[in-house]
Formats: structure tokens, C-alpha cells, sequence
DNA sequence: CAGCTTGACTTAGCAGCGTTACGTTACCGC
DNA sequence: GCGGTAACGTAACGCTGCTAAGTCAAGCTG
């Protein structure tokens, strides 16, 4: 079987003189379709691209340097969204805490409603510290660096809010990157799980903080402070 | 440049009667030693094994099944040595907790040491739930919960340990992941990341059972409690 | 020892991939 | 109308995973 959807070779005329970068956001476009109905890099071969569009091959390389480029681009234009996404789980919150928790689980599930992209742009190291991951670090997560300073201020946490959101990044993403990689393991209630992750981390760093720091406490004693939290305990 | 490193043929004699297997000792190796050398697995492609060994190509094809069974046949091997860091790491640990902490360290220790095998087989979706997964939920996972039941019963957690372990499984799995797939990331020193992502989770974990479940604290309230832990309120 | 079976392996090739050198077409200003 | 050039197509290279069909020799059997 050599297509999926055998696209008719789409009578598309030649763009005018000026217009040529119009084919770009046809080829962007075709691209993005085609990730999103196959869910697999792979099956967006240039080829196949080119064809949806009604181009020949080469077409393409005159505004995508190769294929990376061209999923790069894909991809970006998809995770823009995310950003938009984080602020506004952070707006109905009712305090910086409960901002972090709902951004942390609105990150998980755009990584599981755009689970290809995310893998392409998030588990793959595509060579050296460019586009993609620029995008990452000056938007998403500068943001959250500036959601956990909101939190410092409510006296959550102290020291480096870089590295406060690097635990939560890295939790976030650890249960993001699972659930996309392994969606046959025996997962509870993916809902919870996430939120519960996501609590975990929120509360582990700000507990880290709190206890005396790179030695451990021995375990009766750690045992009995943790009991403190307890609800009658506090009550 | 179609080789890095140009393997002569390999003056192989054809194997005697029953000794077909042999061969399939001989491409695991050649297999193993390429995707040590590239870490890359399109970089080891089913002729550049071949020509290592000094066969034909469909020779290959006599003992695995396809190229992903091969590389599969691979981190098979790689994993096997996982079970037995973790084992080790918490045979020194002065309590069960301590040993959580130590092997959550050594797991992501092994995946930045295996960066290449460990993507294949925690960061990719190999089709459905067969054999790596088997390995990691057969194997590792499953000492990894039974670590978590010791905790139990010296009072640290209490629950479903599959979830807690899933916690655990996720923190660790998320630092190891960003590193390898984000290696050009303005990360501060590893190790100490490391360690203080696995006592984040750790922690949280326990904090989060310790805490009214679902529904968020008042934000004033849960800082009065965790404050309740540092070393100043103890003693 | 001859002959045949059968396992071990090779030769040749398919279809598809990303990519590129080069040729062609058609628009637009003059 | 005409030429320059932007926009595109043709053809091909080298690579990939994979396979049908053929060759070769070891070892059992008569």
C-alpha cells in the first residue's frame, strides 16, 4: 500500500512572481496535516508532503532547507499554543501554588493531546542548542521560572526559582514522556496520576528545602517531622 | 564518507552444521560494539553490521527477525545490568528510604551512562506491549515497587506502592530523559540535580499522603504546616 | 566412496527515503 | 514582443530495510 489517502495531484497553478513564498505555507500546512492524521514522523516523508500539496520534491527545499527544518517549523508553530495554554491554567488560580499545579498539569496534557510533536521536540536531541529548544527555554519555562518566583514570595520556596522549576519541570515532563512512550503499561487513572505527580513535586521541593540539605535525616527522625503534616496533627 | 570506520572483510568461514547460531553471537556483538561507537541508532544499519561481521546482508536476516528485533536484542542485553546496579545500590544503604534514594540515583546514573539504549527503550513507542516493556515492568519496575513496600513498613509511605513507585518512576525517568534528549540545556551540576529530583519525589510522595488529598490547602495554612519541618521547629 | 538432503550463506534486486544538479516553464517589467 | 529570472519539474545519486531465488558445502545414507 504506498499511500494512506491517495491525494489527487491537486491542480495547483504556479504561484506569481512575488508570491513563491506561498508554496512555503502550503508545504507547512500539508506537513502539519499529515503529523497530525499519522501521529508518526516518519510517515511525513517529503514525498508524501510534496504530493498532498500537487508540488514536485524538490519544490520543497526552496523554503525548507531539509526535513528537520520542515518538522521544526511544524513543530513550533504547534507548541506556541502551549505557552498560551500555561497562562491561562495559571489565571483562575486561586494563589501562586495552586497557579504552579495548574500550569504543571496543563503542560502534561498538551504533551498528551499533541503526543507526536512533543516527542519530536522534547525526547529527541536534534543535534546542537538551536530553534527548538530555544523556544523551550526563553517561553515555557521562563515563564514557570516566573511562576515559581510568585511562589517565593508567598514564602513556598526559597533559594534559585531556576531550580525549583527544573524539579518541576523534570516531573512534569517524567510523566509526560512516560504515558506518550508507553501507553500499553498498565497506567491507574491518568487524570490522577498526573495531578498526583505533579503535587509530588510541588510539595517534595518545598519539603527539600526545609530539611537539612544533602544529608540524609536518619529514618525514625524523618519519619516522625513528616507525621507533623498530618491533618490532626495541625488541627 | 560512506564508513567511519572501514572493517575489512573479516575472513569469516562459513559455520559448521549445527553452528548456524553462531552467527547470531557474532552480529549481536557487532551490533553492540556499533551502537556503542555511534550512539546512534540509524547509524547502525543493517549492512553496516554485515559488512562488521563479514557476511551478507540477508544473513542477518537468518537470526533476527528485523532490524528493530536486533536492536531490541541489544538494549536487552544493556538492561539486564540495570536490575543488578539497582540491587547493588540499595545493598549499601543504611534504610529502606535511603535505598529508595540510592537507586533512584543509580537508574538515572545508568541512563546517562547508556544515553542511546535507554531512549530506545523508554523513549520510543515500539508498537505494542511486548518484550522491552516486558523487561522494564518484569524486572526493574518490580524491584523498584518492592523497595517501595520496605518503606512502608517503616513508616514512610502507606497506599498502593505501585503508585508510589510510579511517582518515583516518573521523577527519575523525567531527569534522565530531559538530559540525555536536552544535553545543550544550561543544566546546573548533574549529580547534585539528580539526587535532589530523586529526594523531591521521594519526599513529596510521603508529603502528599500526609496532606487532605485532593483539594488544595489554603495557601497560608500549607506553608504554616511545611514549615513545621525545618530544623529550627524540631529541636 | 557416491549421492542426496539440507542448513548456511550470497547475489541481485525492489521500493522507498532524503537530497541535489540541472533543465524547463511562465510571469513581469521594459 | 522580448529577455531576465523567479518558480518549478526531471532525473538521478546514494542510502535505507528487506526479500526471492540461487549457490555452496557439510554430513548422513546407501
Amino acid at each position: 500500500m504506498p499511500e494512506a489517502t491517495e491525494a489527487p495531484p491537486a491542480a495547483r497553478r504556479r504561484a506569481a512572481r512575488g508570491r513563491g513564498a506561498e508554496l512555503r505555507g502550503e508545504v507547512l500546512r500539508a506537513a502539519m496535516d499529515l503529523l497530525r492524521e499519522t501521529g508518526d514522523v516518519d510517515a511525513v516523508s517529503v514525498r508524501a508532503v510534496a504530493q498532498r500539496v500537487g508540488v514536485s520534491v524538490p519544490s520543497i527545499y526552496l523554503h525548507f532547507a531539509d526535513k528537520a527544518t520542515l518538522i521544526g517549523a511544524v513543530c513550533e508553530e504547534v507548541f506556541e499554543a502551549l505557552h498560551l495554554r500555561l497562562r491561562a491554567a495559571a489565571q483562575g488560580a486561586p494563589d501562586p501554588f495552586e497557579a504552579l499545579r495548574a500550569q504543571g498539569n496543563a503542560y502534561v496534557h498538551f504533551a498528551l493531546e499533541n503526543p507526536e510533536h512533543y516527542r519530536i521536540v522534547m525526547m529527541t536531541d536534534h543535534g546542537t542548542a538551536e530553534s527548538k529548544d530555544a523556544v523551550i527555554a526563553g517561553g515555557a519555562f521562563g515563564y514557570l521560572v516566573a511562576s515559581v518566583q510568585e511562589c517565593q514570595v508567598a514564602g513556598v520556596y526559597d533559594g534559585d526559582p531556576a531550580e525549583v522549576a527544573l524539579g518541576l519541570w523534570a516531573a512534569a515532563h517524567g510523566v509526560a514522556a512516560l504515558l506518550i512512550a508507553k501507553p500499553f503499561f498498565p497506567w491507574p487513572d491518568v487524570e490522577a496520576f498526573v495531578d498526583r505527580t505533579i503535587c509530588m513535586a510541588g510539595l517534595g521541593l518545598a519539603v527539600n528545602q526545609r530539611l537539612p540539605a544533602d544529608t540524609g535525616l536518619p529514618l525514625a527522625e524523618l519519619v516522625r517531622r513528616l507525621d507533623l503534616l498530618r491533618p490532626d496533627s495541625g488541627a
